[in-house]
DNA sequence: AAAATCTCCAACCGCACCCGT
DNA sequence: CACGGGTGCGGTTGGAGATTT
């Protein structure tokens, strides 16, 4: 049984909290749907962050207000105004809750009168949007998530939104802030510029626009899927020799030189970002609106497609390195020879140890290139020639 | 231990777009 | 077509807590 607040077929009727001895806050939480009434507890330990109630309905989320900062992100712009702002109190999500659960979303102006809040509209709606929403997630990003965000961040740039709907649980604040606490710097350090490289595909992109190049990099041969990240098994569902994957196998085939082993590779088992965005439930249900459809009509259009067949192919084929200030794809351009192609085999024979041992993508490309200048000095050296 | 600096992220702002009238 | 309310979105802020000096 899954229930989501926001389409309004789960009432919360009553929230009640119990101090316990031990600090921690006993929860429950009486749910009524057209499936009948459902009552769930849960603890709010206090030295978690955040907290989902464990039951069949444990998409309802309780946040963790032991936690809370008591900070406000900007004093009020308007002294005249008699709405409060600033952090949100628990009676006060209680309150959207309890409303949203029997109303639905929408007509936000309205909320804070018939939900008894003095807050404006608007702030009704982020706090929902943000960190009330059921179907949020409040953990960590995972590397996978760090993966995506930063391919298609360099495929697209800051359209959050966007990025954050190929993340279910995440919103686009979410993604926006990691990226800018977080991925921007890791990048930054190692010497890569994420908005650079964003203009760059950008540029690229502007420039090319014979049919050809798309066919030819959207068609980018896929090896074996079972060492391809998970989101791209996601998407070649199609293909018949695709196979089912572990989550722990993101990253390796991502470092791989698939371009100089196209001979091997099947043609029947092809990629395309169409493909891949459509195949997902989430991205496949929003595309239907109009908006996003204009988004990525644009985006995936024959003449617009080289960013994301670049970012594809970097996704799929591209042996990422950081040396010093480069980012480069080291097989983009042409046959490095026989050195990465045997790396390929060794890489995915590493596997397993490397995705353990890189905390994140980015850590993971740092790893990876560690590995790479060990086992290939010969990249370092200024004559090599990578064309 | 205290001060300075950095990190994180919830919440805000303001613009643009959608849609009904 | 114009208007206005509602909503979506990206950029920005600011202060508590964490870390460094």
């Amino acid at each position: 049984m899954s229930m989501g607040f926001s389409n309004a077929k789960a009432r919360v009727q009553d929230i009640r909290g119990t101090l316990r001895e031990d600090g921690d806050e006993e929860v429950s939480l009486i749910v009524s749907s057209n499936e009948g009434f459902e009552s769930c507890q849960s603890t709010i330990c206090s030295h978690h962050h955040h907290h989902r109630l464990q039951s069949t309905i444990s998409s309802v989320y309780i946040p963790d207000l032991s936690k809370r900062r008591h900070t406000m992100g900007r004093p009020p712009c308007c002294d005249k105004s008699n709405v409060k702002r600033g952090l949100w109190t628990p009676e006060e999500d209680a309150k959207i809750l309890a409303y949203v659960s029997n109303h639905g979303t929408g007509n936000w102006t309205l909320v804070p009168k018939k939900a008894g809040l003095n807050r404006c509209g608007k702030s009704c709606r982020l706090r929902w949007t943000n960190y009330l929403r059921p179907d949020l997630k409040h953990d960590r990003f995972a590397p996978e998530e760090e993966e995506l965000i930063i391919k298609l961040h360099e495929a697209i740039g800051s359209r959050w939104s966007l990025i954050a709907k190929r993340l279910p649980g995440r919103t686009d604040n979410d993604v926006k802030n990691y990226w800018n606490t977080k991925l921007r710097k890791k990048l930054q350090k190692m010497g890569i510029d994420p908005k650079t490289m964003h203009e760059q595909v950008q540029e690229y992109n502007s420039t090319v626009t014979h049919p050809t190049s798309w066919d030819f990099l959207a068609q980018f041969p896929v090896h074996d899927t079972e060492k391809l990240p998970l989101f791209f098994n996601e998407a070649s569902s199609s293909c018949p020799s695709s196979s089912s994957s572990s989550s722990t196998s993101t990253f390796t085939q991502s470092y791989s030189c698939q371009k100089s082993q196209a001979p091997l590779i099947s043609p029947t088992c092809t990629f395309t970002w169409s493909e891949f965005l459509l195949s997902d439930p989430v991205f496949s249900t929003e595309f239907h609106h109009q908006e996003e459809r204009s988004d990525f009509d644009e985006m995936l259009s024959p003449t617009n497609s080289s960013a994301m067949a670049m970012a594809q192919n970097d996704l799929s084929s591209c042996n990422i390195t950081s040396t010093g200030s480069n980012y480069r794809s080291v097989c983009d351009h042409g046959t490095v020879g026989n050195g990465l192609e045997e790396n390929n085999n060794a890489a995915a024979a590493d596997h397993a140890a490397y995705s353990s041992s890189a905390s994140s993508f980015v850590d993971g490309i740092l790893d990876k290139d560690r590995e790479l200048h060990s086992r290939f000095p010969q990249l370092l050296d200024p004559s090599f020639d990578y064309y």
